[in-house]
DNA sequence: GTTATTGCAAACAATTTGCACCCAC
DNA sequence: GTGGGTGCAAATTGTTTGCAATAAC
């Protein structure tokens, strides 16, 4: 039972399918700029919203706030650094068997779920009071 | 090695630790103000920073942008409905194992870690087509 | 032709920054 | 007294909204 998408849903759709990892709604926005579609930045928003709620797009928030979409099937997390920012993709995902009890007991569909770690990585966790000269 | 913190750090710490739950930004400023302390927005924005990268205070993103803050060592995870934004709790965490092996494996400092289920909650499941009359 | 979709510009909200003042040491 | 910490107001940034023009059926 798809739903039926309009035109930029399914440029969208496609593009975020093509790149196969997350990208930020301005940069989307961007790439369709550049791949000579005329294209508004609010109909990027309204249609990742739209997939969003289809359940065909998630989203992940970075600590500085902007958001990363990607199409659904996409199961990758992250480790990243609370100082620099960067961050490091794992292949390791422990909670389909969760997700899926979840799902029964709470009476929840459940589109995707993200799974975040964060601290500091190697070059930013400083032993404490010295700066590393570097 | 405690690092020492400035008087507004330790408020904020108080306070998240009595309240022993996740609270934005703007509440924590609204309810420090409340409780008679004069204290600045941007002073709990830049002391929950701190906080953050001492380790000792995490936080989560909600789906409309706003952070959410609580000390540390709460370990609460979430379902949460694209739709309506409802956020229920949910008490398994299968990821601590996971998380030992990572700091290991990539040479990370892991302070916390964020588990966010999406999706739509049994109210906002709209059987397709039809509106819900209410 | 009627209705939903789109693009643009203006509006918004959370957060960050500049800067003068104040407090702690 | 000096340097970091603080408060306020202004600036910034990602996102959302109003509305007239446009496309879909």
């Amino acid at each position: 039972m798809k739903p039926q998408r309009t035109r930029s849903q399914q440029r969208i759709l496609n593009l975020l399918t093509k790149l196969n990892r997350a990208i930020s709604a301005q940069d989307l926005y961007v790439e369709l700029r550049k791949g000579g579609k005329s294209i508004g930045l609010a109909t990027v928003y309204r249609s990742l919203e739209t997939l969003k709620l289809n359940g065909v797009v998630q989203m992940r928030k970075l600590p500085n706030g902007e958001s990363l979409y990607s199409s659904v099937h996409e199961d990758q997390h992250h480790l990243t650094c609370l100082n620099c920012g960067k961050s490091i993709p794992i292949n390791e995902c422990p909670v389909h068997q969760l997700e899926t009890k979840l799902q029964t007991n709470h009476q929840f569909k459940i589109y995707y779920h993200t799974l975040e770690f964060f601290g500091l990585c190697v070059r930013c966790d400083v032993p404490n009071t010295m700066e590393v000269a570097e």
